[in-house]
DNA sequence: GCTCAATAATGAATCGATTTACTTTTCGTA
DNA sequence: TACGAAAAGTAAATCGATTCATTATTGAGC
């Protein structure tokens, strides 16, 4: 029974209760087995009868480290990290860790700023998806701090953190499999940052494949930075600056974002998906499955990478795991949709038509 | 300059460093004018020297109430609590508190539970984004605590709390401006949650609206709740039973997700838009503005929903503001957009097409 | 009944910053 | 020069739980 605005019930007045010592209850809430079944018994109903509640901010104190986990994420508004989080919480909701979330809002300077404010709340770890890399500041600065972390998506191995990410190469390499395969020989790469190491990863597993495949396969790569207009523009550009002979038949989008652009230039010069060009996406959303043509998109096990990091920085945390770092990749599955089918090849006449 | 592994330095070794008290450092710290600016330059010197770092769980230990701000949203990943999370953490931050996030996860016993968790660290303040409205459990739980808390979004006002919400019920009237303005006479409200309060304030506004233009607007609802596959069922049914004449010439969805639904099941239905029904959906989001055709939506204005929610909050946190609950109402935009042009009224010509 | 070891319980110290209650210093003025 | 008030500084208590070093209790074995 929480009694409202009373005065907190704290571990000596339970420990009044139930007529033992704060030390006795500290040891009963932790389950020792050196306390009597009927202290144990005696304590617990006395925690009922005060509605007590631990502050787990007394708690930690006195501990090195805390019963805190970290999460850094570069942006809290895509549905990608949106999910990661929930996922990430869950976990370690369930471990019995609080979560604390921050976003480094996409810049390297805040994600270090981020670390180091962790480091002052004495997190037991954190995991960091990176802005760029497992080379960026925000790791840098948790390596110098000597920090424990687990670093997620945006990185590949790292020789002092447990990394886990989605196998971006082996999933790229799938897109190409699928779209060589389709029969096309010229593909345009589209990804919105250049810095970020998913987006390197996904082009090589495309492109490593697509070159193994056909050999004279042809690929143009439009990996620009900068704000969605600077996007806009280089995309427009490209499509303004070659006929249509010149035109890829198909387009790999190496993020959602990227995917959104594309498609709305497409629209825009009257470009029809699949059958002018095809699109495949990296990262799925639920808008694509129910925008007009439904988008073919490699989508991420958010659920199990979150849960594979959590689990990696407990064991790491708590002394069960002392090796090296290890690296978790996780499988991607495509989802197939009507931007890209997988029928014939696509002929050049039908590009002839615009 | 930060010395990685070894032992973080305390206020004692600061205090010591300087050559005073650990009570000046701490002193000096809250910037209290009693302290001698040459001691105030030796103390600086020391924490810089040092790579002195308050820690905040200590620090807080001895308040009443800490430096934490708690903030509870139904869901992490709709990109609209994300904005929302995003813009709430600013704030906080820039107030000097930290933000604990935590998921609701739509569910009112769970933000009962989490609100019952913030309270145990002992938050300055929370911020709810109830599952329903403000009477639902965690509200209620706040209540019983005693805890202060702003509440922001699917709210009305509260005779406890401070309330934050974009204005739905005058952006829903507009959007009747705009279709009954349009010639609509006949139009669907979809929504997916019964039970939350904006949703209902939305189907409100609306109606009040459209019945105060023209008395003989027809209106149908389809208020459901359950999973999407229900949802989707709910209204394919909707269509089913009726012949092209009974069709709505224009649906409002009551929320992102309501937009893409009805749109998903307008495609699979061969139904134009705006030709054969036009489209107005509550929440805004980018793929709107991509998608083909471009959605008309109403904006929330999150970021200023954000802001005002901690302001409210650290104003009563901060005993600036001991008066009345307050209801802050910020307005939206609607985002006019292809897929409800402001032409004239359809013609019932255009149905029969089908 | 007594010893010794295992079991159970506890007082006090600890974590790091804050705050209270008090002492010391400073300085303007009589 | 001396006095008193204001300014500056500090030791110690405090927040609430944990843990260490002890002490108290229990019980088996002779």
């Amino acid at each position: 029974m929480a009694d409202g605005n009373q005065r907190r019930a704290t571990i000596h007045d339970v420990a009044r209760a139930a007529g033992v010592s704060a030390a006795t209850v500290s040891k009963a809430l932790r389950g020792d087995a050196s306390v009597k079944p009927a202290n144990v018994r005696r304590i617990r109903a006395a925690i009922e009868e005060l509605g007590y509640r631990k502050d787990p901010l007394a708690s930690g104190l006195r501990n090195e480290r805390r019963r805190i986990i970290g999460a850094i994420v570069p942006d809290l508004e895509s549905p990608f990290f949106g999910a990661l989080i929930t996922g990430l919480e869950h976990a370690a909701e369930t471990a019995g860790y609080t979560m604390i979330v921050a976003s480094s809002r996409e810049s390297e300077a805040r994600e270090a700023e981020v670390v180091r404010r962790m480091n002052d709340w004495r997190v037991a770890g954190t995991i960091l998806i990176p802005v760029r890399s497992e080379c960026g500041l925000g790791a840098g600065e948790l390596r110098e701090l000597g920090m424990r972390a687990v670093l997620v998506d945006r990185v590949s191995a790292d020789d002092r953190f447990d990394t886990v990410a989605a196998d971006n190469y082996k999933a790229s390499a799938d897109v190409a499999d699928f779209l060589i395969g389709a029969g096309h020989r010229h593909v345009l790469l589209h990804g919105a940052t250049r810095v970020s190491k998913s987006v390197r990863t996904r082009v090589e597993g495309f492109t490593d494949r697509a070159r193994a495949l056909a050999p004279g396969v042809r690929f143009d790569k439009l990996v620009s930075d900068g704000d969605i207009d600077t996007q806009r523009e280089v995309i427009r550009e490209y499509f303004d600056s070659r006929d249509t002979a010149e035109r890829p038949t198909a387009i790999f989008s190496l993020s959602q974002h990227s995917t959104l652009i594309v498609l709305s230039e497409l629209r825009r010069r009257g470009l029809r998906v699949p059958d002018d060009v095809a699109l495949v996406g990296f990262d799925d959303a639920d808008w694509m499955q129910t925008t007009w043509p439904t988008i073919t998109a490699v989508a991420q096990p958010v659920t199990t990478l979150a849960e594979r990091a959590v689990a990696a920085l407990l064991a790491r945390v708590e002394g069960q795991n002392t090796g090296f770092p290890v690296q978790h990749l996780e499988s991607c599955r495509m989802m197939v949709r009507q931007s890209a089918t997988s029928g014939a090849a696509p002929s050049r006449r039908s590009l002839q038509g615009l």
